[in-house]
DNA sequence: CGTCTAATTGAAGCATCTCAACATGCGTGG
DNA sequence: CCACGCATGTTGAGATGCTTCAATTAGACG
């Protein structure tokens, strides 16, 4: 079932009761594919539908006037980057596909029904809300105080251990389809400099990172040059899959 | 009344029923006064109540481990800092006072017993703690993608806006006590480059700004140099102070 | 007045950017 | 199966925005 993934990201956040495991997957919604660059919503859209990533990679963003782009987020299966249409009419960032991905539009009404039926539910997602609001700060950490070899070690090491929570790693491998322009955009650097950076990382033995797949070479390291710390994620289980 | 400010806050961003108006007044809590250096809570803490600004200025920061101090917001009177308290046991920031100031803490479960009788509120609450996440893009934004200059006049703008919105502006002036040290560790810039910067935006006559009083000569030019839209701020209405 | 914090300025260095060219891989149509 | 086109990755070289270090000035406060 699509909510699958829904359950594995809530069930490493904290221990959700059968009950309202339940609940989460009788969600319904519409199940839609998309393409590399194909937009799920766009800055000032008023959608009434919340999107839950099945498969593939999404990510917001900002679009400046003079052609200049920040990514705000990533966002993996089992996210719900648009949670906040919930409580807000318009959106203040884009959302777009960045490989292959299946998302499902649920509802809203569907949704606040929920949260009528399981005050837990609704206390559930609201954690969701605020843990996804600790990863914007650490973004800002890592775009205001961090040099370009911190900030990109930073992220891999955040993308690995989000991928490891809902159990789509393997190993010390996982997809991670995002473009090196990309990257320079999420990371407030230029695409040349990343591409040198990524050069070195590879060079140290650190990481291989090749047509987005990450391999983890040293993760005790990449976690000492970042200044990685998982607290922010709040994670307290992972879900199993390889080894 | 010390809500008062609460209910300023609320007013700007949304029409507030009387009833709930009525019941955000009667919010109890503990009033304390700040010098500014003084935590309120650090990161780490599990705090059992949550912060009112009432008078001054507060900010989140992290430190990393080298010494670098990352703010993550400036917190004016009517705003809730640590609301995320609410739904997460502990915090992943720390927060301050920048200036004397005085706070109100609010226990958790005077809040949480509000949101049981008004429905309405807590969905207020809700949409006050996304828009809050809607300033925190905003500010990768401008970490990322925005040159010092316009880094700080985003800031400026933002500043003014929200102080006009609870009506603690004075015509196109306000108090901002930061000082350039605090500013470049919001902005992701070096004292001295902020120092230079200001300087130049003293000199252009967009501003002034000195000893912590913010007048501001050109705002059109101000938003244009800095691209700033207000809004992410989802401001409705503006509580009325001066003219 | 001395002391402390914040603001200011100069000078040198470097992390990162921009411009520009080239390489590689991959899908597509002939 | 090959030729082409396009997106992505790679590399070089020069420019610059911002940093760092270091010193000085200005204001606030007892």
């Amino acid at each position: 079932v699509p909510t699958t993934r829904l359950i594995n990201k809530f069930s490493s956040v904290f221990t959700l009761a059968d009950t309202d495991r339940a609940m989460l997957a009788t969600l319904k919604g519409t199940i839609i594919k998309l393409k590399p660059g194909e937009d799920v919503a766009i800055q000032g859209d008023r959608p009434n539908a919340a999107t839950l990533v099945l498969t593939g990679l999404l990510g917001r963003y900002k679009l400046l006037s003079n052609g200049r782009r920040q990514f705000l987020s990533f966002d993996i299966p089992g996210d719900m980057p648009d949670l906040q249409s919930l409580y807000l009419e318009s959106l203040d960032c884009s959302l777009g596909a960045l490989a292959d991905s299946e998302v499902m539009l649920i509802p809203l009404q569907e949704i606040h029904s929920v949260f009528e039926r399981s005050s837990e539910l609704a206390r559930l997602f609201s954690r969701i809300i605020l843990i996804e609001a600790a990863i914007f700060r650490e973004w800002m950490v890592n775009l205001g105080r961090r040099s370009a070899f911190e900030r990109i070690t930073h992220l891999l090491c955040e993308m690995m251990t989000r991928m490891q929570a809902v159990g789509l790693n393997r190993g010390d491998t996982c997809e991670l389809p995002i473009t090196q322009s990309q990257m320079a955009d999420a990371l407030g650097l230029s695409l040349v400099h990343i591409n040198r950076t990524m050069r070195e990382l590879r060079a140290s033995g650190f990481i291989d990172f090749n047509r987005g797949i990450l391999t983890v070479h040293d993760w005790r390291g990449l976690c000492e040059i970042s200044g990685f710390d998982a607290i922010y994620l709040r994670q307290v289980t992972v879900t199993q899959r390889d080894q």
